[in-house]
RNA sequence: GAUUCCGUAGCUCAGCUGGUAGAGCAAUACACUUUUAAUGUAUGGGUCCUGGGUUCGAAUCCCAGCGGGAUCACCA
């Protein structure tokens, strides 16, 4: 049971009232439509002739009655458009209620109605559809925010709560067309990615979300339980593994669009699910990989934005290649002003204390050297741009550089100080990839809670052997950020992911009967704001007593007082 | 997790050094063959986030909690 507010009992009413009309608020035949709004405002004054039989369907977001005329907007799914109605056009016989009654008291903002009639222009120059026939489609009967918006495009009552938007995103993107908008750019840059890769003939595989071994990244992962096989498992935190397993099983690319989880910190750039992107294509390395990474972004920013230039806050970026590269230990040399490429764990240390960067004893030479990269480097990398040759220790599932000892073939793509790429040359030496695993164990009892699991079946696959191969990881969610210019990941995601909504459970009049309160009292009950039971409880039975006679005489109850005895019985 | 700001009508927001709450939109009623954020007149609508405390008296001051924003930390 909920409490309503007066509108939303007002629009119950108007429901009930349409019912006993005659008129099914809820039809459930389909409504032919025809035409969109969108289609009308490009079209209509070039091809005047096409718009005389139009019919359209849509929600009604703003109504001006004057008389027996009146103006209104509907909004589909394309935008709004204004809709012209005269009584004695919809009502051509004696009968009048469809316009006095139905359009004018029973019908409200939010509603869904078909109408058809045919295009004009209005006195001020506005393309309308003067309607002829109307048809109720489905009575809202929760009140929309009113946005309202004047011809130069200022807002005015906008619905801006981040809370509201992000919990009832569904209202958001009726009364906010622009949020629409970000939702069908990120669509685009997936169906674009996924055909740029299809083109080239790399398979779009799944692979387990569930899974025994968490592995492939290093982040915590959320743990659930099979009940058949009573077992735990783990909702993945990247699929690396598995796509590289269906490389040595003989496909020579394979890619996956999907959810990752981590159970980690939230803010603005952390949902706890989040879409990853992952390829692997095999005889490349990492070289090969920057090469199509710029080719890719090139053509994605190419098609959305019309251009390779995208506008994100204050700063304009482009997304042409070729990207600068720059060797890890070169930028850190280089934002930095320190060579960290000779020093040892304990001189690493000391460089970070004097950077005043926090460390502590389970860091490892990786760790410390990416900590320096992250607080002196990562800002300053505005332009898309490469970083290159990672220390082996921050990379177990790397292959060591072909000329560089101590370094693994690894690159981040950097892009407005955030890092939205991740691909290796993979290494394929099973030896050397369980020594890799083993020192993630070391790190693991040092206290690293990110540290990487054994995974044997992955190493076994290894054992039979995997071609060289390159591997790739792109953050849908932070690429649709960038290209979208949106500052927070959850302006990027339908639904994200938010603390539960506190219910207040109201007790319903049956409950309240239940405890011996005759319904006839109930609204008396209801007017001094109790609607919970452990509310009622709370209650001082004299006061109730005195309270409950008090309102049942301001109200005309038409029912007896009750007895002391009474209301102690009920709060027993 | 830390710091800080915020929570008042369906929505957007006022509300002064404490004196029991206000506007616009939305809603309801009437008028009008007229438009375009916003026609006129009238009316209804509130657990001032929750719980304590101070006080004769709390939306207002204090404490705690809940929810959210921003900044920071961890991370993708």
């Amino acid at each position: 049971m909920q409490l309503l507010s007066e509108q939303e009992l007002e629009r119950r009413k108007d429901r009930e009232e349409l019912m006993q009309l005659g008129i099914d608020p809820y039809p459930a035949a389909s409504f032919p439509i025809n035409v969109t709004a969108e289609d009308i405002h490009k079209n209509y004054e070039n091809n005047k002739t096409d718009y005389k039989d139009i019919s359209i369907a849509g929600r009604l977001m703003s109504r001006r009655i004057m008389g027996s005329a009146s103006f209104a907007e509907i909004q589909d799914a394309t935008g709004r458009l204004q809709i012209y109605i005269r009584r004695d056009d919809i009502c051509p016989e004696e009968d009048k209620t469809l316009y006095n009654t139905v359009f004018k008291k029973l019908l409200g903002i939010g509603d869904f109605i078909g109408v058809k009639g045919y295009i004009f222009t209005t006195q001020t120059g506005e393309i309308s559809l003067h309607v002829t026939e109307l048809k109720i489609l489905s009575k809202s009967v929760k009140p929309l925010p009113i946005v309202k918006r004047d011809d130069d495009g200022n807002v005015y009552d906008g619905f801006t709560d981040p809370e509201l938007r992000y919990r009832q995103r569904y209202v958001d993107l009726t009364v906010n067309p622009e949020v629409k908008h970000v939702f069908v750019t990120r669509s685009r840059i997936i169906s674009k990615m996924r055909q740029y890769f299809d083109d080239h003939g790399w398979l779009e595989v799944e692979t387990p979300i569930l899974q025994q071994v968490h592995g492939g990244a290093a982040a915590r992962p959320f743990h659930t339980h099979h009940n058949t096989l009573d077992m735990p498992l783990f909702l993945r935190i990247a699929n690396e593994l598995y796509l590289k397993r269906l490389i040595v099983g003989g496909f020579d690319g394979v890619y996956e669009i999907g959810k990752m989880f981590r159970n980690e910190g939230m803010d603005r750039t952390h949902n706890p699910e989040f879409t990853g992107m992952e390829i692997y294509v095999a005889y490349k390395d990492y070289v090969w990989m920057m090469e199509m990474v710029e080719d890719l972004l090139e053509k994605i920013t190419q098609s959305i934005h019309g251009t390779t230039k995208v506008q994100v806050g204050d700063k304009s970026i482009d997304f042409a290649g070729p990207y600068r590269r720059l060797s890890m230990f070169d930028s850190i040399k280089e934002y930095a002003g320190v060579d960290v490429s000779e020093m040892d764990e304990v001189a690493l240390r000391a460089t970070c204390h004097s950077m005043g960067i926090d460390v502590d004893d389970s860091m490892g030479k990786g760790k410390l050297i990416d900590e320096i990269f992250g607080e002196k480097v990562e800002a300053h990398l505005i332009q898309p741009t490469y970083i290159t040759d990672y220390p082996v220790e921050m990379t177990p599932l790397a292959k060591k550089h072909r000329s560089k000892e101590g370094l693994v073939e690894r690159f981040e793509l950097f892009v407005n100080g955030k890092e939205i790429a991740n691909a290796y040359s993979e290494l394929n030496d099973p030896i050397v990839q369980r020594e890799r695993f083993e020192e993630q164990l070391k790190l693991a009892a040092r206290g690293d809670d990110e540290a990487m699991a054994m995974d044997e079946d992955f190493l076994r696959a290894l054992e039979y052997g995997m071609p060289p191969t390159s591997g790739l990881g792109i953050g849908i969610d932070r690429l649709t950020m960038l290209l979208t210019n949106k500052s927070t990941i959850q302006e990027v995601l339908f639904f994200p992911q938010m603390r539960p909504e506190k219910k207040i459970s109201i007790a319903s009049d049956e409950d309240f009967m239940a405890l011996g309160i005759p319904g006839g009292l109930i609204p008396a009950i209801r007017d001094l704001n109790i609607q919970t039971i452990e509310q009622l409880k709370e209650q001082d039975p004299n006061k109730l007593f005195n309270d409950v006679c008090g309102r049942r005489k301001k109200l005309k109850l038409e029912v007896p007082n009750p007895s002391k005895e009474e209301v102690e019985a009920w709060l027993k």
